[in-house]
DNA sequence: CGAAAAACCTGGCAGC
DNA sequence: TGCTGCCAGGTTTTTC
């Protein structure tokens, strides 16, 4: 479900929390895609939220002396309820429990995923990941470098973490589009010019996606219960056999490492 | 070594 | 109605 837009709302609809401290930790499945270390529990009860971010995919609650890592997966989705409304929800796996509410983290597949660190920046998950896409080092100078010593296509390259964090499925077909490179194209054959404006259209895409509160395509709702609205912007995406908004052509989908792609045959050669 | 494929899970939907 | 097979927004691990 979540790439950076989606976590980055997620992570707006909680901020509420900063200085409010974790009354109880609930989990009530701790099978999610690793185990829920034994200790989660004692590690968060009674602390307050120092601070809350986002690294890449990851949500960042910090606490006095640790941070919680936490991570949505495919299916994952955090939501606000009052302390006392007891509706509890198929595959509620965890609730933080505050003094009037509780955050409750529900995933169906169980792909997302709790940690705890001292040190975020050391942790295996964190600490091989590339750049924000937002941030002035996502830029054509650097993505030329990648892309001119890289076989790949160049979708599967920025949809490659340790390149540049953030962009998913979805958005890696919408980017592409906007800047009008095919994603099958091999990453060193491109132009600079082409690495700015995929550059460019990365960022375009994503904070055009954080401003109405992200995509929702099946499920996807933020943590106060709205829907994302960006799935009526979407130009490629689910839109197979129609036509391109901008030269009329056919848009096409085709499977790059087993993951739905889409993109314009007439703009996009 | 890098790149591709499999693996982790459940649910929804199309087709029979 | 109910079964089967396929598909799904992510990321790590295994295989080639």
């Amino acid at each position: 479900m979540p790439e950076l837009p989606e976590v980055e709302t997620t992570l707006r609809a909680i901020q509420k929390f900063k200085n409010s401290t974790i009354k109880d930790v609930k989990i009530h499945n701790r099978s999610l895609r690793w185990k829920v270390e034994k200790n989660f529990e004692t590690s968060t009860i009674n602390q307050t939220i120092k601070n809350l971010d986002r690294r890449a995919k990851y949500l960042i609650i910090t606490l006095k002396s640790t941070n919680i890592i936490l991570h949505l997966g495919m299916s994952g989705s955090l939501r606000i309820a009052k302390k006392n409304d007891n509706h509890f929800l198929k595959h509620d796996h965890v609730e933080f429990i505050f003094d009037k509410e509780r955050i409750i983290f529900n995933d169906p597949r169980r792909f997302g995923s709790l940690h705890l660190a001292k040190d975020i920046s050391e942790h295996r998950l964190i600490s091989h990941l590339g750049p924000e896409p937002l941030s002035d080092d996502f830029n054509d100078e650097y993505l030329f470098a990648i892309c001119k010593k890289s076989k790949t296509n160049i979708k599967s390259l920025i949809m490659n973490q340790k390149n540049v964090v953030g962009i998913g499925n979805i958005y890696a077909s919408e980017a592409l589009y906007l800047a009008s490179v095919n994603p099958n194209k091999i990453a060193s054959k491109l132009k600079k010019i082409d690495c700015k404006n995929i550059t460019d259209s990365s960022k375009k895409i994503l904070n055009a996606a954080i401003k109405v509160g992200g995509t929702t395509l099946k499920d996807f709702y933020s943590a106060d219960g709205s829907p994302g609205y960006f799935k009526f912007k979407l130009n490629v995406y689910g839109r197979e056999g129609l036509e391109c908004k901008k030269c009329k052509k056919e848009i096409l989908k085709i499977n790059i490492n087993n993951r739905a792609t889409f993109f314009c045959k007439g703009c996009q050669s």
